[in-house]
RNA sequence: GGGCGAAUAGCUCAGCUGGUUCAGAGCGCCUGCCUUACACGCAGGAUGUCGGGGGUUCGAAUCCCUCUUCGCCCA
């Protein structure tokens, strides 16, 4: 603001209407510039570190990341003025399965396969892939205003995180919790790859039971055998026994008979094995080692050959001799339909029962899951996992909402190992290599040779499991296993907002990975937001057609906008339901919102010339009764949004602040001031001081959630020095907190609104004045009245106010207080003096009853023996205000003469 | 089969430690207003078996039990 003489030049008066595409490039830019999002390891502020979940580097930013973020950079933008040095740092992820499947796609168009187009060549075209499509994502979230710090951008496969990962690899493998696994596990046939446990979803689906014979091998008999029931008949080739509980009476002493796997030929004998469940189909289980990980543990108890696996890789009938030629090479489904049919011929099909089970499915790509016995490397877990329990137990991590931490602690106490490896070229390549001898040397780089025999090596084909580098995401960004000074400085971190289905895939391995790496958490707080879904509570996705398009609601509502829908449509953790046929419906409130804000502003300021005077050198004796009452207001909103945000309450802490601005400030203050500001009464100065005040602490209270149009205004007010998004976080001054002022401030505004319904309720014209008196129930009010008489009269449009005036004996309207305060208007004839009298019987019947409950409730003696004394006196003050209320308006019947 | 969550106004949701913020907010709806910051606005208004039932308590939307419906996770 320029100081010349003739004062007004300086700043251009804002626009009538808030243009948030005019603001919020720029704005972000001046963040960018004066660098506010970098943190500084030398700050000797006390660190506040949010690692951001890195989205796959090839995405596009929609809802649910529009969700996450907001509420990452609401946490930051707080922390950061409360002080804290803030470090968000943000990233990206190379999502392996997921760009392998779009590059395998693209060279299927092609005609080719990722073999015939080779390793070398496949990953260059990944690589190009992600150099095109990457990074977009990040830059998306700059429209949203997250305040990232863009110098630590990390992606999983760089250089130094690609060493970190091979690090923890061979690390793990030293301490003896990475080994070489010989078992089944879940296999795509689609991705051609192994699957953990947790990305092989359950899908309750309706299924059949087959009950099968096996004869006997002998040929004693023809209906001799066993019946076994199964879910997938094609699996039965690979059956090596039949097994039974050996307490199962019903099939006492059939153990070491042969069998025939129908259709095979294949003879197997009948065992016994305690795992059997006697209940379950027919208490006879056929036993496939290779196909089924029960089966397989149960096929330990007889060693010695490798059990057959009879599917090929795309899950096809291997063209092994146990499979009938006829359904060599037939999808697994197909053969299943063919092998019942035959079963069926035979005479071998017992009968099939429809059967609830739960199908594991591909969590990328949906295919049904095939078990499959194959080499794989584990982490061994259990130890890992002790240690992430235990800490969380005391207390050290911590969920919000909390009862996320059940789901946490029970996924660690039962935990399973880790099968790490997965069968595709694309991500952190194992660091392990073979000789033609079969010795593994693991190393963190190439080796020269077999450490153990020194005969040429040959590397693992196959890739980590993106989640095992995701695991290490809050460290190996920071430069670890290299002590640096970042790693010093912000390990551990503080918050992680994330979603509750990755609990298990990311949450608890980064604690798990924390803990034992760095021997500290990686966070102490795990905070859980929901799912965006649409307006008929269907999860918004890309399948189903109904997202939001987050930039496109940027364009047309703000980042602000958005931000606010966002936080405060519902807590943290709860689902947000959003119309997505409507952006209106869904968006208009937090542009809305921001206009009123603007507005607001841009009256405030157009009544500055220059900087007002600090609060502070005013005399609070010239402070009128509105004036202590929006200060009141403006510090206990300080207090409840401050501590809203710092339990993570974000919808009330934006509710609060909404509430604040909107209701308080803009409804009620500013209509107070504008006599005084547009100076036909004195203490405009006290007034100018006071908005500024309360204006600089409602545009850092809301700040976080709203940061582009609050950084904006902050800039037009005068004396405002510096980005409102480094300033320090404002301090409740409990002498400002005047509950004298609220509760007379609340009679005035009752006074008010009572004169405004009896005006809407006879129709009187808007701009026409009334006369009306008021009736102080008492001195409290005859003072809040007197003070703010002239308040009364303008918001009112009372032509004059009679306080404390005589009974009158004109034809009018009355109305009573809350307080017991008195309010008549003299309508002369417009008044129906029968329907008056209506009204003011109905409120008396009202009264009445209110009176005999609170009446009993104070006669209960049970209630003033054990209720505490304040809630005694509350109920005696409620009679008291009834009594009053009833006293005014019995009065006020007679004088209308009513029967 | 086990566990978790939800059910409050037409819609989306608050309601935290049981008690005047207890029945709320926003949207929508009705009435009247372009009142000189804002019609993206102002003023006023209507709307509820707090899912059902039982219990604890002086007092329950809130705590306990139970049932119903919906959703999620695990096996």
């Amino acid at each position: 603001m320029s100081d010349t003489p003739t004062g007004a030049a300086a700043r251009p008066a804002l626009p009538p209407q808030y243009d948030p595409s005019s603001v919020e490039s720029g704005t972000y830019r001046r963040w960018l510039d004066a660098g506010v999002f970098t943190a500084d390891p030398g700050s000797p502020k006390a660190p506040y570190v949010i690692v951001i979940p890195p989205p796959n580097v090839t995405d596009v930013l929609h809802m649910g990341h529009g969700l996450n973020n907001t509420l990452q950079d609401i946490l930051i933008r707080f922390e950061r003025m409360r002080g804290r040095e803030t470090l968000w740092l943000p990233g990206s992820d190379h999502a392996a399965i997921a760009t392998h499947t779009v590059i395998e796609r693209q060279l299927k168009k092609e005609g080719k396969t990722r073999q015939e187009v080779g390793r070398t060549a496949f990953l260059e075209r990944v690589h190009a892939y992600q150099k095109e499509k990457g990074g977009i994502i990040l830059e998306q979230l700059k429209a949203l205003g997250a305040s990232c710090d863009w110098t630590r951008t990390r992606f999983t496969l760089d250089d130094e995180y690609s060493g970190a990962v091979r690090h923890v690899f061979v690390t793990l493998h030293q301490q003896g919790l990475m080994y070489r696994g010989h078992r089944v596990i879940h296999w795509c046939p689609s991705c051609l790859t192994s699957l953990s446990d947790e990305e092989a979803e359950f899908h309750d689906t309706e299924g059949k039971l087959y009950h099968i014979r096996y004869p006997r091998a002998d040929g004693a008999t023809d209906k001799g055998g066993v019946i076994v029931a199964t879910t997938r008949p094609e699996t039965m080739f690979g059956d090596v026994a039949v097994v039974y509980h050996p307490e199962d009476e019903r099939f006492a002493g059939m153990r070491g008979q042969m069998v025939e796997i129908p259709l095979s030929g294949t003879v197997i004998p009948v065992e016994t094995h305690t795992a059997v469940e006697r209940g379950f189909g027919t208490g006879m289980l056929k036993v496939t080692p290779a196909h089924d990980p029960n089966d397989f543990e149960i096929a330990k108890a007889w060693p010695g050959t490798e059990p057959p696996i009879i599917m090929t890789e795309d899950g096809k009938m291997s063209a092994g001799d146990r499979v009938p030629v006829a359904l060599r090479g037939m999808d697994r489904f197909a053969a299943r339909k063919k092998i019942v049919e035959q079963l069926e011929q035979a005479g071998l099909l017992v009968k099939i029962e429809t059967h609830q089970h739960a199908v594991r499915r591909c969590y990328r790509c949906d295919t049904v899951v095939e078990p499959r016995l194959s080499d794989q490397w584990f982490v061994k877990m259990k130890p890992l996992a002790d240690r992430a329990l235990a800490e969380f137990r005391k207390g050290r991590i911590r969920f919000i909402p909390e009862h996320w931490g059940s789901v946490y602690e029970r996924w660690l106490s039962e935990i399973r190992d880790w099968n790490v490896s997965r069968q595709i070229w694309f991500g952190h390549r194992i660091p392990a290599w073979y000789c033609p001898d079969g010795h593994i040397t693991v190393a963190e780089s190439t080796p020269p040779a077999c450490a153990e025999c020194g005969k040429t090596v040959r590397q693992d084909d196959d890739v980590l499991d993106t989640w095992f580098s995701s695991g290490l995401w809050p460290f190996a960004t920071l430069g670890w296993p290299k002590k640096t000074r970042d790693l010093a400085r912000f390990y551990p971190g503080h918050s992680l907002v994330t979603g509750a289905d990755i609990i298990f895939f990311w949450v608890a391995r980064m604690v798990m990975l924390g803990y034992h790496f760095l021997d500290e958490r990686p966070f102490e707080t795990v905070v859980l937001n929901g799912i965006v879904r649409d307006n008929q509570h269907r999860k918004m996705s890309k399948s189903l057609g109904n997202g939001i398009d987050p930039l496109e609601v940027i364009k047309r509502y703000g980042a602000d906008a958005l931000r606010y829908v966002m936080t405060v449509t519902a807590p943290v953790g709860t689902d947000l339901a959003l119309d997505n046929q409507d952006l209106e419906v869904s968006f208009a409130p937090g542009r809305n919102f921001a206009n009123k804000l603007w507005n607001a502003a841009r009256f405030t300021l157009s009544n500055f010339e220059t900087a007002p005077a600090p609060l502070s050198s005013i005399d609070p004796a010239r402070f009128e009764l509105a004036d202590r009452w929006i200060l009141s207001r403006c510090h206990r909103v300080i207090a409840s949004a401050t501590e809203a945000y710092a339990r993570f309450r974000l919808n009330d802490a934006g509710t609060d602040v909404y509430q604040f601005i909107w209701h308080d400030l803009a409804d009620w203050y500013l209509e107070q001031a504008k006599p005084r500001l547009y100076g036909t009464t004195p203490g405009g100065d006290v007034a100018r001081s006071i908005l500024a005040h309360v204006f600089s602490a409602s545009l850092q209270l809301l700040h976080p959630v709203m940061p582009f149009i609050t950084e904006e205004l902050w800039g037009h007010f005068p004396g405002a020095s510096g980005l409102l998004a480094r300033t320090s976080w404002p301090a409740p001054d409990s002498r400002l907190l005047d509950t004298e002022a609220e509760n007379r401030f609340a009679r005035v505004q009752a006074l008010i609104t009572a004169v405004r319904t009896i005006r809407a309720e006879y129709g009187i014209e808007p701009g026409k004045g009334i006369r009306a008196s008021v009736e102080p129930a008492n001195t409290d009010a005859l003072e809040a009245f007197n003070a703010e008489q002239r308040t009364i009269e303008r918001l009112g449009k009372i032509s004059h106010l009679v306080i404390s005036g005589g009974p009158s004996n004109e034809v009018g309207t009355h109305a009573v207080l809350e307080d017991g305060s008195g309010v008549f208007v003299p309508l002369g004839d417009a008044i129906d003096v029968g329907r008056e009298c209506a009204r003011l019987s109905d409120e008396l019947a009202r009264i009445e009853k209110q009176i005999t409950t609170v009446a009993a409730t104070l006669a209960n003696e049970k209630f003033i023996g054990r209720a505490p004394a304040e809630v005694i006196e509350k109920e005696r003050a409620r009679e008291r205000s009834a009594r009053e209320q009833r006293e005014a308006l019995a009065g006020k019947l007679i004088v209308l003469g009513c029967g």
